[in-house]
DNA sequence: CTATTTTTGACTAAATATGTCAAAATATAA
DNA sequence: TTATATTTTGACATATTTAGTCAAAAATAG
């Protein structure tokens, strides 16, 4: 199950560059950037935005790791979880479709 | 699709509470509940929890309702919304999988 | 009308998220 | 080894978000 930071990690070590320059990228201290592959912290959505542009992948591929990890680290401790998951996936739906039509 | 809020504030009126009563309860000043029934405020965990016993309701599906409700929040302006839900939900039933042994 | 209840919005306080910095730990290479 | 580069750690500061109060305005019920 990755993770966007294992992701990142991977993509960073691939090309062999150091924290520091990824992180001088994106405009942060590489403790932050170290603490984000990790997973001991989360980006901002900027932050994954310019991963993708800096390492070109896609978007939406960083974008999906990215939410799924925020919408993961809200609610795993909780034994409603998975519950709330499809609960919220029809609710998703729900939405979109009444969205499209005005 | 019923959100928390729906769901209180038919369970308050079915009694014929006011809100001034049922923040009481919960030790919130009247207003908070007011714009947590209409969805404009997320109630925190425990206030959940105190509902569900105030009104004799299920803990767990109250729970549900909240949880579902704050990812939903938390994801609904996002393209890739309905994605993300479904990679959450893999992780999810990956880490309780792994959680059960040792 | 008059009472009660609900809603609104400006404001404050508390909590959480995001970041810096510098030192410690680890890995790399001479 | 020992020197150098990289990564990790944790204490601390700052910014942003969330949770709450309060009082007045709006809506509803008698």
């Amino acid at each position: 199950m990755n993770s966007l930071g294992d992701t990142i990690r991977k993509l960073r070590e691939e090309k062999e560059l150091p924290l520091r320059t990824v992180a001088a990228y994106l405009d942060i201290d590489q403790a932050i950037l170290s603490k984000i592959e990790r997973g001991y912290r989360k980006p901002v959505r900027e932050q994954v935005v310019k991963l993708a542009k800096y390492f070109k992948v896609k978007e939406n591929d960083l974008l999906v790791a990215w939410l799924s990890d925020k919408v993961v680290y809200e609610i795993e401790d909780e034994d409603m979880a998975l519950k709330a998951l499809q609960v919220a996936e029809e609710k998703v739906k729900y939405i979109t479709k009444n969205k499209s039509k005005k």
